[in-house]
RNA sequence: GGAGCUAUAGCUCAGUUGGCUAGAGCGUUUCAUUGACAUUGAAAAGGUCACUGGUUCAAGUCCAGUUAGCUCCACCA
């Protein structure tokens, strides 16, 4: 064997050996034919490139794989990538201003849905390159997108069905609307920002309100107040108040309702329904007038008087300085401390707006039929939301760590309708043609003439949420589909659970009447030294492709697992890595001494027994040494630790296990102890090196979740016999 | 405002159902060896387990409170 282990050399040969034999793929393994273990890759966005947070949850999913597929299970794990809709729009129209100075306007549609799908599957393949190198088993033939054509027929019988069920409905309602990326935002989907500015006290009749967006306040013609508040008795509910405004006079009129604060500065405000989410359900209940203030770009409406046509940006000081010279300029707190609604994706600050959107009613009832779910019979009435607090209740589905499930419920409790319309280009278009007064929803778009296909795209979860099965094949009743759904387990980070687990437990629940997978295994974010997130804006992010250059693939893998409990944040330390490297040239002079000793004494012999016939051979043998006698036991309960360990998700302890075992109880102890029989020519020492060649072989399967490069590089020179019958990667788990 | 998490060696973190003489990696110090491996081996120093109380034969671990930090959700008229 070669004095050192090159890492680059070998992944590459090796990686490309287990695809070119098919191993990842669960159809070629003959011999598998046990109980079907399966994964879905959480499917990384097509914005860019992968970064240290991938690295850790597919290292994840990898040893778990690995396992299974050492165990004896039919074992599959579906690769994929997300198309990411609004940030992946958001990140080419950056681009592409930069470059070339245009916007989505200078193109047709489907002219710029091709050049976005262009630069997405550019970045795709990126990303695939970038899977590869981190060893991960994925069966390549089983590919998927979020946004291909199978998926799109995923997406649109999924659609079609829950429309058909009235579950999905257009209405009129305020979302959040992000005027830079002209696009509705999921609530989920915003990021709110603390911002200090000045907040503006008004005379506004008898009262005095407050509000730090006086351009929002136009068509405000209802001051409301708290029906307890004693300070206000003498108004009454429906009373008229004629008052001077902005642009002049105006008739006010009060509103009692609870939701007022009264300890809130004067316990009086005025509301604007259009543009605030909390005023226009206000609105909704008192059945009050709504008329919208700022269009979709952000610039004031004829309402606003001489304003109109003004960005509310520029409007703003214009309108406090034109208040405070009528008078009505109270006073000013300039250290106003408040948060600011933005999209998570784009960026731009949220302007609450009425649009007319999809939504899923998530409250609506209907019948499940077919139910899988143990807590709600088939053919009984149900709701979204119940279907998704059922699956966890009934522990159908098991959360770890449990800490979540408490997160999740509080969630579901919470949850609103959820508004799936998005009006950006790239993505699934809504699947609904409208003729004049028409309305049809299908797979196909209609065969006659004179049908135009709705112009919004759905939110990219819609589609993801279906990832489970439409990977499968869905809505083909597949082969793939029956053997591998529900999956075994799904293992994403916990920043996720609600934007995309939650949606996948509703998507399967309704269309399928079943579980997406049986269990939802949620890890921490890898964050920098700092323990800060790894982020664009910071510019800390740590590429996971250069680590590997300079350590492999084994070392940054172990090194993510070592040492961080089970859904916890891990920081990311380099030096840990290179801790790590040191590991895996232990292992490989390990290699090196059996091949060594062999050459040197060609009395030893490099025989491969299972534990229960070392166990025999110390049993047989008399006069064996103590360290002898008990390495077969070692062995067995390091094997049992191990594998209680990985079963359990317990990555970290697992790690731990192996590593210690292998270097400080194994190559320090045990190793040593029989180099000296050797140089005493001891009369047991063919039996020790026995033992010592069957324990590292043992200790290769062990590690080779973990490790998969340089084991399987160690098996196929220590061992040729037994990898012409199988390599590593497919052979047996020790018992 | 509501909820959750974290606090253990200089640093990053483990410590699973209470049994601890509290561990690992990195760092530090001393010594050893040209050996399968200096990408090594042997050893050492380093901790009132945030604080205060409680439960218990026994508490790093369970309970209550305090302090500090982080995160999520809601919302800010």
């Amino acid at each position: 064997m070669d004095k050192a282990y090159d890492a680059k050399l070998v992944e590459e040969k090796i990686y490309k050996m287990w695809v070119d034999e098919g191993l990842f793929n669960p159809d070629n393994l003959p011999t598998k034919t046990g109980e079907p273990f399966s994964i879905v890759l959480p499917p990384p966005n097509v914005t860019g490139a992968l970064h240290m947070g991938h690295a850790f949850e597919d290292t994840l999913q990898d040893i778990v794989i690995r396992f299974q597929r050492m165990r004896g299970k039919k074992t599959l794990w579906v690769p994929g990538t997300d198309h990411a809709a609004i940030a992946t729009q958001a990140k080419f129209e950056k681009d592409l201003y930069a470059k070339e100075k245009k916007n989505r306007h200078d193109f047709a549609r489907q002219e710029f849905f091709t050049m976005i799908q262009e630069f997405a599957l550019a970045n795709q393949s990126t990303i695939l390159g970038q899977l590869k190198k981190l060893g991960l088993s994925l069966d390549w033939s089983r590919l998927a997108f979020t946004l291909d054509e199978k998926r799109e027929k995923a997406v649109r019988t999924a659609f079609k069905k829950m429309f058909d069920e009235g579950l999905i409905y257009q209405g009129n309602r305020i979302v959040n609307w992000d005027p830079k990326s002209q696009t509705t935002v999921a609530d989920d989907e915003i990021e709110y920002k603390e911002q200090k500015d000045p907040f503006y006290y008004f005379q506004y009749g008898p009262f005095i309100i407050g509000t730090v967006r006086p351009e929002t306040k136009f068509g405000d013609k209802y001051v409301v107040m708290h029906p307890e508040d004693k300070r206000y008795t003498a108004f009454k509910h429906g009373q008229k108040i004629d008052l001077e405004w902005i642009n002049g006079p105006l008739t006010a009129t009060v509103i009692k309702d609870s939701v007022v604060d009264m300890e809130k500065g004067s316990g009086v405000m005025t509301i604007t329904p259009a543009h605030s989410e909390v005023d226009f359900e206000l609105a909704q209940r008192h059945n009050l007038d709504i008329e919208q203030v700022i269009d979709d770009r952000g610039i004031l409406l004829p309402i606003a008087g001489e304003f109109e046509g003004q960005h509310i940006k520029k409007a703003r000081p214009l309108i406090v300085e034109k208040l405070k010279e009528k008078g009505l300029l109270v006073k000013v707190d300039e250290n106003y401390v408040h948060n600011v609604a933005t999209n998570y994706r784009g960026g731009g600050v949220i302007e609450p707006q009425i649009k007319k959107q999809w939504f899923v009613n998530v409250n609506k009832e209907f019948v499940l039929e077919n139910s899988k779910i143990p807590t709600i019979p088939s053919g009984a009435k149900t709701t979204l939301k119940q279907i998704m607090k059922q699956v966890i209740a009934s522990k159908a589905i098991a959360i770890a760590p449990e800490r979540f499930e408490k997160i999740y419920y509080h969630w579901i409790d919470n949850l609103r309708d959820w508004c799936i319309s998005r009006q950006i280009i790239y993505g699934h278009q809504v699947p609904v043609w409208y003729k004049d007064s028409e309305i049809y929803c299908g797979i196909e778009a209609p065969k006659e003439d004179g049908w135009k296909q709705d112009t919004d795209t759905l939110d990219t979860w819609f589609s993801s949420g279906l990832w489970t099965f439409s990977t499968l094949g869905w809505p083909d009743n597949t082969v793939d589909f029956k053997t591998f759904h529900p999956t075994s387990v799904i293992m994403p980070g916990y920043e996720i659970l609600f934007f995309w687990v939650a949606r996948m437990i509703l998507m399967s629940g309704f269309l399928l009447g079943d579980i997406p997978f049986k269990k939802i295994f949620l890890h921490g974010i890898v964050r920098d030294k700092l323990g800060r997130k790894f982020s664009k804006s910071l510019n800390n992010g740590v590429d996971p492709l250069e680590m590997i250059e300079k350590y492999g693939t084994d070392a940054l893998r172990f090194a993510l697992v070592f040492g961080g409990a089970a859904g916890n944040d891990v920081m990311f330390d380099e030096q840990k890595i290179r801790g790590m490297k040191n590991f895996v040239n232990k292992l490989w002079n390990m290699a090196r001494f059996i091949e060594f000793q062999m050459s040197q004494d060609t009395s030893l012999k490099k025989e491969v027994k299972n534990i229960e016939e070392l166990q025999k051979i110390v049993k047989d043998s008399s006069n064996l040494h103590d360290a002898d006698k008990e390495m077969p036991k070692k062995l067995c309960e390091i094997i049992t630790e191990l594998t209680k360990n990985i079963d359990n998700y317990q990555f970290n302890f697992a790690a731990e296990n192996v590593y210690e075992f292998s270097w400080h109880e194994f190559a320090d102890l045990y190793i040593e102890h029989v180099k000296t029989l050797i140089q005493n020519n001891d009369e047991n020492k063919q039996t020790a090196f026995t033992i010592l060649t069957s324990g590292y072989f043992m200790i290769l399967h062990l590690l080779h979740p973990f490790m998969p490069f340089v084991t399987e590089e160690i098996y196929q020179r220590l061992y040729p016999e037994e990898a012409k019958k199988t390599a590593l990667i497919i052979s047996t788990w020790p018992k």
